[in-house]
DNA sequence: ATGTCGCCTACGAGGCGA
């Protein structure tokens, strides 16, 4: 089986790219991010002529997760057990669902904005909820191969951004949000692509020439228990993705599993 | 060069989020 977690930075305007990526990649399960719409407006028509059912939540034009799958979801769950909300909203940032047996999330974390704001406090809060559910969750059912997939905004390495000196004081590669991403190692996940791809990046800035110049970060993962990590037999970063006419700013990253 | 993109509202261009 291959999965793969790709933020698409909307699915309406990216629908061509995703379902001709999918097309070439023989991918069994896409997690996305930033779908940016409602069920009226996801284009389900273009993905089930390829084979692909979808699994979506989607509130408004902001954030929004989503699976396309050959493989049917199973017992689907929207949010996850004590996610925090923003100013008492609930956010589409989170989804997870069984293929196959495999229990995988589809996760966009709150992207934190500055030091000071408020939404930097709701990023730490919304990691640690997550990374709490997911513990109890490993606790019940150690035997589950799961993976959590998604942006996390979060760069873990110094090598994982351009230039640190250039990120003084900016969020992603903070203290607590660096903390915050090694609890989940804590509780027994690992990245499972990084030992088979130790530097690269999964995200460059429309700005700025950011890809041209190849100053990105590597901010999207796969985290897997020890069930799952051991049946990793391969790993991507779609680096391609992000060249040619309308890509995201991100591109997927994929790993078959046994 | 603040070298971009995509959403919204509401019909032109500005505001917001990343």
């Amino acid at each position: 089986m291959r999965i793969a977690t790709w933020n698409v930075n909307s699915i309406r305007t990216r629908v061509g790219r995703v379902t001709d990526w999918l097309e070439r990649s023989n991918c069994d399960v896409l997690a996305m991010q930033e779908i940016k719409c409602k069920p009226d407006q996801f284009p389900f028509e273009a993905f089930e002529k390829f084979g692909y059912k979808i699994t979506m939540h989607g509130l408004n034009q902001w954030n929004g997760v989503a699976f396309a799958s050959k493989i049917e979801a199973e017992d689907v769950e929207i949010g996850f057990s004590g996610m925090p909300t923003f100013k008492d909203v609930e956010e589409a940032r989170a989804l997870t669902a069984t293929f196959d047996g495999v229990r995988l999330s589809s996760l966009y974390i709150p992207n934190g904005r500055s030091l000071e704001d408020a939404h930097y406090t709701y990023k730490l809060e919304w990691l640690e909820a997550l990374a709490a559910t997911t513990a109890e969750f490993l606790e019940h059912e150690p035997e589950t191969p799961i993976a959590l997939m998604g942006d996390f905004n979060i760069a873990p390495l110094d090598t994982d951004v351009w230039n640190i000196d250039d990120f003084a004081g900016a969020t992603h590669v903070s203290a607590p949000e660096r903390q915050a991403f090694s609890a989940f190692e804590q509780i027994g996940l690992t990245d499972v692509v990084r030992p088979r791809i130790p530097q690269a990046y999964t995200y460059w800035d429309y700005q700025q020439l950011r890809f041209p110049k190849n100053e990105g970060m590597r901010i999207d993962f796969i985290l897997g228990n020890d069930s799952f990590a051991e049946r990793v037999t391969e790993v991507s970063i779609e680096r391609d993705e992000r060249k040619g006419e309308g890509p995201s700013d991100h591109v997927p990253v994929t790993a078959t599993i046994s």
